[in-house]
DNA sequence: GTGGTCTAGACCACT
DNA sequence: GTGGTCTAGACCACG
């Protein structure tokens, strides 16, 4: 579990936390039935509240990517590959929808747009 | 000057109203030197509170879209076509950079990428 | 709006909270649109932490019981009568099952029940 | 002696435990001064903790329906008949008690709460 | 004025 | 040991 949170950010630190460990999830980085560390323990490494932590793991846990056990802590859900495509894949469309709106306003041109992402993709 | 707001939305209004007008005046839609109605006029028709326009105005003129004369009202800032693309240009890319981080981050692969772009360009 | 919170009970204050108002809610007590005191109002007045109301309200967001919009308030969502039927169904019948479950692994009769439940309903 | 637990249940462990032996006590399954196997020999064979499993036959003990002698283990409690009904009976009633406050809070009818009960015992 | 986030420290229930 | 809840008080962004 690899998280860098970033306190100026204008994104809450519980978003970031769990953004940063979907991400990790779906990409399969953490895997089914594996036990995350307690969050006090999360808590006191990355210098936030215990509140802070748990808000973020509820989330996970709301979006099926983890379950808890009380008493004996929180796991990776045992998630099938379909199923973390399928969630990658909404959140991306969802959020390039978004992007594709903005820029469209803005009249950026298809051409445009592909070569800043080539750049990025370094092509 | 046409602007849509979402009250719904999580993008605050002040910013909704930014981002609809710097695009129209980026585009040419809103020429140099026109005026914009009076803040009250437009808080009114858009049914937000004075102070919301006012944030969107005060952050339209500190990035030098629009001008202020005191008791007469706010104008479009005389802005080259040049300087107009080169803003684009700066907020395209700024924005882009983080969008493509993130779809990095969750491994989303550039052909996946695209394919997504042409069907919101409808190629 | 109208909740009695018990300290000494076991289901959580934020729970109880949500449970009364989602149930005025669904009475239709609480009308769409109407907005509810500020949180903060609310906490001074059962003396309870701002947190606990704001957990109580973000269920209630979640499932669609009330909207917020932040700097102006929360407000009661706009539900068909059809819709608040359909959810107070669903909460009964999923409760109900569990509740037969246990009765019956006892032994209850069927008729033994009835007469208890009569006895409630006054009848 | 048959117990199913579900981790994954709101309820704790060592109540499921509680309430299925209870039960079958109850219902007669389980029969005046039968032994009881040990707690160690429960606790693996249910993969649970052997502290749960004490929390449940303390809970037994304390609501005799087990007694215990140390150092040779459990025993099902001698219960007459009418006592065990008696037991049953204020279980029941306290539990529907709480039961019908719910469904009555939430305007539930009789009738439609007796149509959902006759679905539960197929009738 | 509104809601949104965060902290530090406390107490409790479950395993 | 684990997670679950709660508090009091703080700071910020939005309208």
């Amino acid at each position: 579990m690899d998280i860098v949170i970033n306190n100026f950010s204008e994104t809450p630190i519980y978003q970031q936390m769990y953004e940063q460990i979907s991400a990790q999830i779906m990409k399969g980085e953490l895997k089914s039935d594996d036990s995350l560390p307690p969050i006090r323990t999360v808590a006191k490494e990355m210098r936030v509240s215990v509140i802070t932590v748990k808000k973020a793991w509820e989330e996970l846990e709301r979006n099926g990517f983890i379950y808890t056990m009380v008493g004996r802590g929180c796991f990776i859900a045992p998630l099938q590959e379909k199923e973390l495509d399928l969630k990658k894949d909404e959140l991306v469309k969802e959020r390039l929808k978004k992007d594709m709106e903005y820029y469209k306003s803005l009249g950026i041109r298809y051409e445009e747009l592909i070569e800043v992402i080539k750049d990025c993709y370094q092509l």
